[in-house]
DNA sequence: TTGAAAGCGCTAACAG
DNA sequence: CTGTTAGCGCTTTCAA
C-alpha cells in the first residue's frame, strides 16, 4: 500500500479508502489510486487487515470423520455454499474419527482465527472448547451433540424415530424373526438408531437379534450368511447404516435370499440395487445447511440460548422390482 | 502476549520463544511462561505470526467445480489429507464450471495468502494468474490442463486412452454399431474421451454415433431409449461419465435390453448395478496425490520446469452376473 | 475529503 | 539465555 500510495501521489491512507470502497475519496484521486493498484498489481493482504481491525477472517472451519465419505462431502459441500453467501470461505479438516485429533484441529482452527466452527463430533466431552467460545468463536454442532456441559448450537437427524419406522414397518409386514447389524454402539447416532429398533419390537414384545461390530460391507455380508446359515433365521434384516445396507444387499442377492432388508441412510445408487429394500431417507442437505445458517445467526450476533433442531426422516423403497 | 508476559514477569519476546518451542530459554522460565498461558487461556494467533514473519500460511486452496460429486470431493479428501502432513490446512472452493467464479475465487484466496493453489480449471485461459504466480503463489492444474500460456505442473488422466480401450473392447466382440453418449465437447476431459472413442472406430473403419447434450441420468436413458427404438439400433454404448452410464444402466434393464455397455469413470456400487457393464477405472486417489505432493515440492522450493503427468487407465468388469 | 500517527499480535534483528 | 526495538500490512483514531 505504501508502493501504490508513493506511485499515486496519495496518503497510505486514501489507498486504504479506495481499496475498502469507502464513498469519501475524490474521485480523482480514486482514479489515480486504482491506476496506480493495476501497474503495480498490488493485491490487499486480507490477513493484515483482520490483524488491526480485529474483525471476522471470513473463514469457518468445518471437523468432519473423512471427507470422502459422501455423507460428509454433502455436509461441507453445503457448508461452504452457505458460507459462500457470507462471503466466507470455509477450510475442512478431517479428524478420522480421533478425539485428540479433532482437539488439535480446533486449537489449529482457532489460531487461525475462524469465525465459527461447524463440528461434527468425534469425542464426547468439548468442555475443551470453553475458552475458544468466551475468546468469541461460535460453535454449532452437526449430526451428533457436543458433550461436556458445553451449550451450543446442535443440528441431528430423527435417528430414534427414523430406525423406529423401518422396523415398525418390518413388523408390520408380519415379520417377527428380525436382525440387526450395527457396527459400534461407540457412536451416538448408532446407539440412537439401534434404540429406536429396540423400541419398535418392545411395542409387540418381540426379541431382536443385535449383532455388534459389523464394520463394513463385507462385514455385514458375513453377518447375513452367518445368520442365514444358522438355526431360525431371521426373515427381516435392519442394518443401520448404507455401508452395512449395501453389503446385505449384496449377500441377500447373491444367495437369491428374499428376506426383507431395511437400512437406514438413503444412498445415491439405492434405486439401482439388484433387490427391493427399504431406506430410512434423510435430507442432509437441510441439516448442514440449517447448521451453517445458524452458525452464521451467531456470527452477526445472535444471543439467545443454545438451540438444538431435529431433521425428520421418511421411509423409501429402494432398489429394481422385477 | 503482553498480558502472558506481564503474568510471567518476564519480556515478550521469552513469551514468542516458548510459544514456538525455541530450545534456547532457561526450563524455569519457561514453565512459569506455560503456567501463565494455561491461567490466562493465551492462544497463539497465527495470522499475526505470519504477518511480520512474511512466510507461510501453511493454508492451501482448492478450487474444484463442485464438492458434492463423488470425483471431486475424493480429490479434496486426498489434498487434505497430503496438506496435513505438510501442517497445512485446506481451503476448499466450488467454481461451479464457472470462469468468471473461478477468477474470483482464485483472487479471494490469493488475498488470503494461500502458499499454492490446487485447481480443476473451470476457464480456459489462467493468463491472469501470472501475476499471483509471479509473486510467490504455487500453482498445480488438476484433472484438466491450465490454458492460457502459463507454465504450470499438471495432473491428467489418459482420457483418451482409455475411451480408446474402453471401444476397442466393444470393437473386439464383434460390435460395429456402436453410439456413444456424452454431455458437451465444451469440457477438456469429455473431447479427450471422444476423440479417444473416435481413434477407435477409425482403425477398423466404422462410423461412430454420437448424441451430444445429454447431461444428466435422464437425459441419458432417453437416448438409449431413443437410439434403441430407432432404425439400425446401436448394439453397445459408450457413456463418458459415470452418471450417463448410470442412466444408460437404468434404461437397459428396464427394457431387458443385453445391448454391451462400456463407461467412462467407475463408480461405488457399480458392482452391484443390476446387469454386466465395463467401466474404465483410474485412480483418482493418486492423481489428486500426486498434484498436492507436486504443489508442496513447489512450496518448498523446487524450481525445476513445469511437469505433466498422466495417471493411466483400465478397463474393469462391473455388474452382477446371472 | 485527506493525512499523520498509533497500534493490531506477532517475529526478526540486534543488544546485553 | 534474555530483552529491546523495529516493523510485517493494514485500519483506526483524530486532527487538518
Amino acid at each position: 500500500m505504501v508502493d501504490v500510495a508513493r506511485h499515486a501521489g496519495v496518503s497510505l491512507k486514501t489507498v486504504s479508502r479506495v481499496v475498502n470502497g469507502e464513498p469519501t475519496v475524490n474521485a480523482g484521486l480514486a482514479e489515480r489510486v486504482l491506476a496506480s493498484i493495476g501497474v503495480l498489481g498490488f493485491q490487499r493482504n486480507q490477513l493484515a487487515s483482520t490483524l488491526r481491525a480485529g474483525r471476522r477472517t471470513g473463514t469457518v472451519g468445518l471437523v468432519i470423520e473423512e471427507l470422502a465419505n459422501p455423507f460428509y462431502s454433502t455436509i461441507a459441500s453445503v457448508a461452504a455454499e452457505v458460507a459462500a453467501q457470507h462471503d466466507t470461505m470455509l477450510i475442512t479438516a478431517s479428524s478420522e474419527e480421533d478425539p485428540d485429533l479433532e482437539r488439535r484441529l480446533v486449537f489449529d482452527l482457532c489460531s487461525r482465527r475462524v469465525d465459527g466452527l461447524l463440528l461434527v463430533p468425534a469425542s464426547g466431552d468439548h468442555a475443551y472448547l470453553r475458552p475458544e467460545v468466551d475468546m468469541g468463536v461460535h460453535v454449532v454442532f452437526l449430526d451428533r451433540p457436543g458433550g461436556g456441559g458445553l451449550e451450543a448450537d446442535t443440528v441431528l437427524i430423527d435417528n430414534r424415530g427414523g430406525a423406529r419406522a423401518a422396523v415398525d414397518a418390518l413388523l408390520a409386514k408380519g415379520h417377527r424373526r428380525i436382525a440387526v447389524l450395527l457396527d459400534s454402539t461407540g457412536v451416538y447416532t448408532m446407539r440412537e438408531r439401534l434404540l429406536g429398533a429396540r423400541e419398535a419390537m418392545e411395542s409387540v414384545d418381540a426379541p431382536l437379534t443385535v449383532v455388534e461390530g459389523v464394520a463394513n460391507p463385507d462385514d455385514a455380508a458375513r453377518a447375513v450368511a452367518g445368520l442365514l446359515d444358522g438355526p431360525q433365521p431371521p426373515t427381516a434384516f435392519f442394518t443401520v447404516n448404507n455401508r452395512l445396507t449395501v453389503g446385505a444387499v449384496g449377500e441377500l442377492w447373491r444367495r437369491g435370499d428374499d428376506a426383507e432388508l431395511a437400512g437406514f441412510d438413503d444412498f445415491e445408487l439405492a434405486h439401482l440395487m439388484p433387490r427391493p429394500l427399504t431406506v430410512v431417507a434423510y435430507d442432509t442437505r437441510a441439516m448442514a445447511g440449517r447448521a451453517t445458517e445458524m452458525l452464521f445467526e451467531r456470527v452477526r450476533g445472535e444471543r439467545a440460548a443454545a438451540r438444538t433442531e431435529v431433521i425428520g426422516t421418511r421411509l423409501v423403497a429402494r432398489g429394481v422390482r422385477r
